[in-house]
DNA sequence: ACAATAATATCAGAGTTCTGACAATGAGCA
DNA sequence: TGCTCATTGTCAGAACTCTGATATTATTGT
């Protein structure tokens, strides 16, 4: 190994820690946390964006694969890819819309609610970690951080997703 | 449209609000953040990885593809199809490393010195976006809570990237 | 009723990220 | 010396995410 990596900052500090650019610690704390729920998910086959559109599904069942892309902040296309995963793993189905020809229903099926059941056990232990150490006045400031992060300036976009 | 449909959660409420789940709120900051970085770097052709490798690249030229995964919390495979990416682009370049076989020394390109210099511009704008309308206090909360986030409990996987 | 516009869904192609597997090099030990 | 192990780099395959393009259906305007 060259002298030059020896002197790699070290774990918390420099760009890497609370001094970096919000937007660097943004991405990496977003990578470290989906790995997390991956791993933690990983004996029932699903990906943090699959969990993701089966709660929401479970939540809000009349919705449309267009109803959760907007939900989600993702394009339609996304979510037309995460569904028919969803979909050949025999967890959704979809059947055609009544009154409706080109909208579909989408319905979880027995093994998607057995599924979603365990995952979500998985998920809020995650959840609760993610709170550890911070008073509810700083989770809040947090919360409405992360918030503003998604969504500013959001309407120049050509393709608004 | 059904009307169910019509009773979809307004913008900034519910779960999709300060009131939502952290994790899920984290997927959305970070997809809607480098979304507009990379709409905001379409000229340059840069994606928000290849301008977090190239920086990297330039502060630290003595590093290698392994060094700049670990670095930046990434698997070493990762790492490698971006710099593929880069290389292809024709903004970095490798040759092989003198005293190491299997290393390979990475240099910027004039092109990726330029291409650089005008992408910092863009991102340092959006950057400064990000911490506008909170205090230094709470940006201060906001980057220990996005550590934390990124770095939890990160000693237990197998493959710790 | 017919044409124009909007909404829904999908295909194609690219980049990022992972897991899993593998080859080649370097370092340490019996 | 030779064996073992860690490091470095890559290939293959999968999922997610985007942009761009296209087909089908619904709504709206004249």
């Amino acid at each position: 190994m060259s002298k030059a990596a020896k002197v790699l900052p070290g774990e918390g500090t420099g760009k890497r820690g609370p001094d970096g650019y919000l937007g660097y610690l943004l991405r990496q704390a977003a990578n470290g946390y989906r790995h997390r729920v991956e791993t933690s998910l990983r004996e029932t086959g699903l990906t943090q964006p699959q969990f993701a559109a089966l709660t929401m599904l479970d939540a809000y069942p009349e919705h449309s694969s267009a109803d959760l892309a907007r939900i989600a902040l993702l394009t339609p296309q996304t979510m037309s890819t995460i569904l028919q995963n969803l979909e050949n793993a025999a967890l959704i189905r979809r059947h055609p819309h009544q009154e409706h020809g080109r909208k579909r229903r989408i319905e979880l099926t027995d093994a998607g609610r057995q599924v979603l059941v365990r995952a979500k056990r998985l998920v809020y232990a995650l959840e609760i970690e993610l709170a550890e150490g911070f008073s509810e006045e700083e989770q809040l400031t947090v919360r409405r951080w992360l918030v503003a992060a998604g969504r500013r300036s959001f309407e120049e976009g050509a393709n608004k997703p």
